[in-house]
DNA sequence: ATAATTGATCGTTATTACCGATTGGTTTAA
DNA sequence: TTAAACCAATCGGTAATAACGATCAATTAT
């Protein structure tokens, strides 16, 4: 059974007559009835009354057009379905990002869903070496991070921008006043730090290594929101990108004094591998 | 699109393999690996990623897999559906019945041979526990009885219609022109009852154990027209469903009085089993 | 009667599904 | 590092078959 012959079938019980829907399936009318006969071969049974040169269905063949149909149907359903993806009217877009960046990705977002309604967006934050793992297991389709000091050759790194560190406190705090910091200041006060494995924390680490400075961590802590809040409180101090802060009227970011400190915020997605419609336009809204 | 291009394309996806789809689909692997590249073609989009020795699907192919699946099973339901109708034209239709029953089983029997005369038809007359016994061990396809006590979960009942018990006698008898009869006045009258195991036996037992009579059983047999017969001599009386005499012009059925005795005729066959065509086909025309 | 219409059939052609062998890439083992 | 194993893609050739035109047989309309 092939989906031709159902074809062939379907238009045929539509008519009841092989001359005209031989014509207008722009085959000729043995090449109907040839493939109207293999069809009932298999099937074990006629689909059409040959009574003269009148055809109807037989019974057989009323019961069989409806799953014909509806076999045709599926089949075209799918096809629309891809077609429509390349549209982008549907499909998925997982995210993974850094909290630093999301100030470039909820705008993108709005703008992404604005135009594209129908495809469904998953945001995951965390570490980037968690993120990088998932986007080599095809759990997410582009990563938002900064970038790792080594780069592999199975993923592609897309550029964004470049971000330095600043030192967080409050607002009502002395050391917001400061036009800046040292990392020897620093080294007297108690820090609260994103845990390892994030970006920011690897960052951070190999500047106090640079340095030769040991700071004081008292507290690690894998959610950044509620890091922001505890530094929020007075009791602790962090350091972190400019942009993790921008929102937070709050917090005052100072800049650190004699670091040469920028982050780069990066795209990255696998190499070699089918890029998806989806990925490709937030990717263009991203750069605009 | 042809349906062989869907069922490559959908046992390669479920191996993730082109190699070993090929094989399990006994086509060479350069025959798959074309079939698949003509689907990706015509759908404008790769259904798979060929990463290293290894491939898995796109978004596109996750997506287009349902579709695919979809699709061939309606072909194959349409297929199997012919099938099984065309067995119309070929197998046995094994009936098991009470012989109070005949009477809607005869004109079912012949409006069904007219509809399907090359299904060979196979009546049983027999006890109701019996025909349950035989229904169970699959030497029957359907059995027409009055409804046992227990109902049992692995058999399917399907009511009918429900019919009274008569007191049977014969036309000539004093009692034939009572307008009804009492139990008090049947225990002083000399019974020929169906054997045990008739379910018109169990029924009458039952009735007779809830009024705390015993009756006066003289003779028991396993032949329903020779229990008839017996009673035309007019030796011996008997009680069964008003049904079982409707075509005997010799004999009559009075009205018991005070028990309620409705007998409910069911249709009973297996649960959790294929249903034959020929059983669908028969009880459609029993139940017009 | 005759002509027109229709589906089935036959012989032929064009297409294509299929195969085996080979290639080029990657992964695994030595 | 090299060799072996594995896998999908590709190429050229062959067998299978979808398609065609012509014709036949049957029915219907004129």
């Amino acid at each position: 059974m092939e989906l031709r012959q159902l074809r062939y079938f379907i238009k045929a019980k539509e008519l009841q007559n092989f001359t005209e829907a031989a014509a207008q399936l722009f085959i000729s009318q043995s090449t109907l009835s040839q493939q109207i006969k293999q069809l009932e071969d298999e099937l074990g049974t006629p689909l059409f009354n040959r009574i003269g040169k009148h055809i109807y269905t037989t019974e057989a063949g009323n019961l069989f057009y409806s799953y014909a149909l509806q076999c045709l149907n599926k089949a075209n359903d799918g096809y629309q379905l891809l077609k429509d993806l390349s549209k982008l009217q549907t499909g998925t877009l997982v995210i993974g990002t850094s909290y630093g960046l999301r100030h470039i990705l909820t705008p993108a977002l709005v703008k992404f869903h604005q135009k594209y309604p129908k495809v469904v967006i998953q945001v995951l934050f965390g570490t980037s070496s968690e993120m990088i793992d998932r986007l080599c297991r095809f759990e997410l389709d582009i990563v938002m991070t900064f970038d790792e000091v080594e780069s592999r050759k199975e993923l592609k790194y897309r550029p964004l921008f470049e971000s330095t560190l600043g030192f967080i406190v409050t607002k009502d705090s002395p050391l917001a006043k400061k036009k800046s910091i040292s990392l020897q200041e620093i080294k007297q006060l108690k820090l609260a730090l994103p845990a390892k494995g994030f970006s920011t924390r690897n960052f951070v680490d190999e500047i106090f290594v640079q340095h030769q400075i040991t700071p004081q961590v008292s507290l690690e802590i894998n959610d950044i929101p509620t890091l922001l809040e505890l530094v929020g409180t007075g009791h602790w101090n962090t350091i972190l990108t400019n942009t993790s802060v921008s929102n937070q009227s709050h917090l005052v970011s100072v800049p650190i004094s004699k670091v040469k400190n920028p982050q780069h915020a990066v795209l990255i997605s696998l190499t070699d591998v089918y890029e998806k419609q989806a990925v490709k336009a937030f990717l263009k809204i991203l750069s605009d």
